[in-house]
DNA sequence: CACCAGGCAAGTA
DNA sequence: TACTTGCATGGT
């Protein structure tokens, strides 16, 4: 890898500049977001938060007290709504058996723990995790996407075969543990990725173009593994 | 119309 | 262990 990763994050901050993630007016709104928008548009868990907004509904406790069903159907634009329901639920009885229902001492474990905490819970995955470590607990933990991975692979910053972990840990060794670099760094990856690194890629009129292999335009040679 | 979005877990061989 | 499939709405 000629550049380095400093100089991308340099890069992407000079065009697209900050982008003020989580988008959240809260702790609680980053960790209900952050499984609300697995594998979804965030556009659409937009209304579904409004929704629980428009019912004040955005406490822990309201929706671990209210009705499944009734929450199923307040979240159903952001999709998968019956899963996503069992998977919030599943958070708040951790919440609330483990921390006795207060989001803030869940909060102040440290990272290691808590993060292993999560992954134990049923919807929990590594990237919804880590976006809960960095954005709602502000810990230096790199948040690893779809968008992140298909970026690095493409340029050829890290072999094909890298996974979440060896991502992660790329990005962690070669960039001091500062929770701000990662959220704004992260965040340039979704936008950045969101314009130009889709599945159909438009590599001509992004500011990376000028590091792609070669000298062509990127065409994805597969998909992720 | 087909495709895909800031994943994850369960099922199959 | 390594693939594959289901989950669901809404925008392009």
């Amino acid at each position: 890898m000629t550049v380095t990763l400093d100089e991308v994050y340099q890069q992407l901050y000079e065009d697209l500049g900050p982008q003020n993630w989580w988008p959240a007016e809260s702790a609680f709104e980053v960790v209900l977001g952050a499984v609300l928008v697995q594998n979804t548009a965030w556009r659409n868990v937009e209304k579904a938060i409004e929704n629980l907004r428009q019912s004040e509904l955005l406490s822990a406790r309201a929706i671990y007290e209210l009705p499944p069903e009734e929450l199923e159907e307040l979240i159903r634009p952001a999709g998968y709504f019956r899963m996503k329901t069992r998977r919030i639920r599943n958070l708040l009885d951790y919440v609330f058996t483990q921390h006795e229902g207060s989001l803030s001492a869940m909060l102040k474990v440290d990272t290691e723990t808590l993060r292993e905490e999560l992954l134990q819970i049923n919807g929990i995955g590594p990237e919804t995790a880590d976006s809960i470590l960095l954005y709602a607990a502000e810990r230096p933990v790199f948040v690893v996407d779809t968008y992140t991975n298909r970026i690095l692979k493409r340029h050829g910053w890290i072999e094909h075969e890298a996974d979440y972990a060896t991502i992660q840990a790329h990005f962690q060794t070669h960039l001091e543990a500062d929770a701000q670099l990662y959220n704004e760094f992260h965040a340039l990856l979704v936008r950045i990725g969101n314009l130009y690194c889709r599945k159909k890629p438009r590599c001509e009129e992004c500011p990376l173009v000028k590091w792609l292999p070669e000298d062509g335009i990127c065409t994805p040679p597969e998909e992720e593994p």
